[in-house]
RNA sequence: GCUGGAAUAGCGCAGUCGGUAGCGCAACUGAUUCGUAAUCAGUAGGUCGAGGGUUCGAGUCCCUUUUCCAGCUCCA
């Protein structure tokens, strides 16, 4: 069974256990809340949820909260678990429960408590002299909780609203007992040495400069890995019978009136003027995909009528949000656009997520779906929003792919079906979406002539698989730990040479691993072999190859594996053959 | 954008009470010519993110600002 968690990631479990490990957090906040009001008997509650990994809660401090603070809340809840409280549910009724918050000043309480329905009992946990208006579960005893850690700090608008004040969420965590609590900081730590930032840097992929917020810099073995992927993905989509275009990143004003970004996206977008009239520069590539779509009259026969765009394009996202590679203000979406009758939507739909499907699973992704519908800011009539969206729900079902909904989370033109993928630590994002659009055809006026002999308006598909090569990338970094697979690696084979009397050989193997089309490096340094394993070894080069006397008199290499270690001695027919099996 | 934190050599970091800016790795030079995760010695490298202020004196204290980190809001 899938679970949305509050902090919005899927987790796969099962429910009783999910329940069990909630209550157990769920508590835990509650004991976090009950020693601020100790130490700080000023400050007002707000919530206080478990969460995929921990709990957090959020309150309202009434002086300058840091994390400095934590140590000594920490120490109060130890002294909270030791007391051993029971917690004691009870209900009260609406006045009364209005009463209690009065008393102990709680406005965000009692501003919940105005929001409930009438007439329904409220139900509250006591714990020594802590009260909390809480629907529950708990565990029975403060004592339960053996091991916990306050993790951080950070604001958090109330109820979600950035119109709201900004609150102190304190986040935590706790486990049965030390040893779990340890392993699961351990694993925090390990996970953050994948982090794809801190990986490019030291791998030499990408470089993000102050100079340019949010605006990546390849670097070449970064760029060796973009170039990979887009090679891959050009291959898959000749295949999949798309023809790829591309338009120019910037375009005039009226063109972006005609497809409502200029009305509906402004605040993300860069503009310029050229002889005095308005550019922007696309944000999306959309508008001038539908330009080579109108270029000439559509037949139905060329339907569906499939065309790829690798776009730049340029976001001007909120500076607090960027982040690596996943958040950047410029990227490249692995675009397309479909053209189809309304009979062809469901095939294509189910053909687009199957490309998706297969991207994902070819380098081992796990992900999961969300379908968001339609958003305040739209346009477009209530009819086509219901066809549109009743048309992914259609698609979704028959491909049996589960998926949970997101009110309200769709693109202003149209609902979309979501793919998310995880990064090392948890967090997910959105990469490949698939979404339905009646609106920009309409707007551009486009149109098919059908069977019938008539003009027809056809219905459009826009989707991406990687989502931006960028945040992919981002992603496949932290996936592999830096150590991709062999076709994908910037250096797949290192020939590092035992002293300067072997050079002469050990460049001729290079050059023979080049002609076979090898991305090949030679270390020639007059350093000893175990300190060219050990650079090779932390460049993650899948395959180091020793050449020294030896190997010079047998015409022959010694061969190391990233993981697998020493492979023997081969000749170089031999090493070929086993990298050609793997794969480059 | 919001809340809280951070910024010192290419990278990872130390710098106490405000009193001469340091360590390791990398780089460079020299020696070593070596068999599976770090050979030895030496050299060079800095407006301490930027701008202003307090002070006899600021990496250190204060203000402004930029960027980054965690989270929120938003999103591919």
């Amino acid at each position: 069974m899938k679970i949305k968690m509050k902090d919005g990631s899927i987790r796969e479990a099962a429910f009783e256990e999910e329940l069990g490990k909630n209550a157990f957090r769920h508590t835990t906040a509650h004991i976090l809340a009950q020693a601020v009001k100790r130490l700080y008997p000023d400050t007002k509650c707000a919530i206080g949820p478990s969460i995929a990994d921990g709990f957090y809660y959020d309150f309202d401090f009434a002086f300058q909260f840091s994390e400095e603070n934590l140590s000594e809340i920490e120490a109060e809840m130890k002294k909270i678990v030791k007391e051993n409280l029971q917690l004691r549910q009870f209900a009260a009724d609406r006045e009364k429960a209005m009463q209690m918050m009065e008393e102990r000043k709680e406005p965000y309480k009692i501003e919940m408590l105005k929001d409930l329905p009438e007439g329904e009992e409220i139900s509250f946990y006591q714990q020594g002299e802590y009260l909390e208006m809480c629907a529950g579960p708990h565990v029975a005893y403060t004592s339960a909780v053996k091991a916990f850690k306050l993790l951080s700090v950070a604001g958090a608008y109330w109820r979600g609203d950035e119109k709201n004040k900004m609150l102190t969420r304190i986040y935590g965590t706790s486990f049965p007992n030390e040893d779990m609590l340890a392993e699961y900081l351990n694993r925090l730590e390990e996970a953050k040495k994948r982090d794809h930032r801190k990986l490019g840097k030291e791998l030499g992929l990408f470089v993000l400069l102050e100079e340019g917020p949010g605006f990546p810099f390849f670097l070449p073995k970064g760029l060796i890995l973009k170039n990979l992927l887009i090679d891959y993905w050009r291959k898959m989509h000749a295949k999949e019978g798309y023809v790829e275009i591309s338009t120019p990143i910037m375009l005039n004003r009226q063109l972006w009136e005609t497809s409502g970004h200029w009305e509906h996206y402004r605040d993300k977008m860069y503009t310029t003027s050229i002889d005095g009239a308005d550019f922007a520069i696309k944000p999306m590539s959309c508008p001038g995909g539908m330009l080579v779509y109108k270029m000439e009259p559509r037949s139905y026969r060329e339907f569906p009528m499939r065309i790829s765009e690798l776009g730049l394009i340029h976001r001007n996202e909120a500076s607090g949000t960027l982040h690596g590679l996943m958040r950047v203000r410029c990227c490249t979406q692995d675009d397309a656009h479909i053209f189809m009758t309304p009979e062809q939507i469901q095939d294509e739909i189910k053909g687009v997520a199957r490309l998706i499907d297969e991207v994902y699973s070819t380098f081992g992704f796990s992900y999961h779906v969300e379908l968001s519908t339609r958003p305040e800011n739209s346009i477009g009539s209530d009819a086509d929003w219901e066809l549109a969206t009743n048309g992914l729900k259609n698609a979704l079902d028959d491909l049996k792919l589960p998926y949970v909904v997101n009110e309200g989370d769709g693109a202003f033109y149209g609902p979309k079906i979501d793919f998310h993928l995880e990064d090392s630590i948890g967090r997910t994002w959105q990469c490949g979406t698939i979404q339905l659009d009646f609106q920009l055809p309409q707007r551009f006026e486009a149109e098919y002539i059908g069977e019938d002999g008539n003009k027809h308006r056809p219905i459009m598909i826009h989707r991406v698989l990687f989502g931006s090569i960028e945040r992919f990338l981002g992603i496949l970094i932290e996936h592999y730990a830096g150590k991709f697979p062999l076709w994908l690696s910037p250096v797949q084979v290192k020939v590092l040479s035992l002293s300067d009397k072997y050079i002469d050989y050990a460049k001729e193997i290079e050059q023979t691993l080049k002609m076979e089309g090898l991305r090949c490096e030679l270390d020639a340094r007059a350093e000893k072999i175990g300190y060219k394993i050990r650079t090779a070894r932390l460049e993650r080069v899948p395959y180091m190859l020793i050449v020294g006397e030896k190997e010079a008199e047998t015409k022959s290499v010694s061969v190391r594996e990233r993981d697998a270690g020493d492979l023997g001695n081969m000749p170089i027919e031999k090493l070929l053959e086993i990298l050609r099996e793997e794969g480059i």
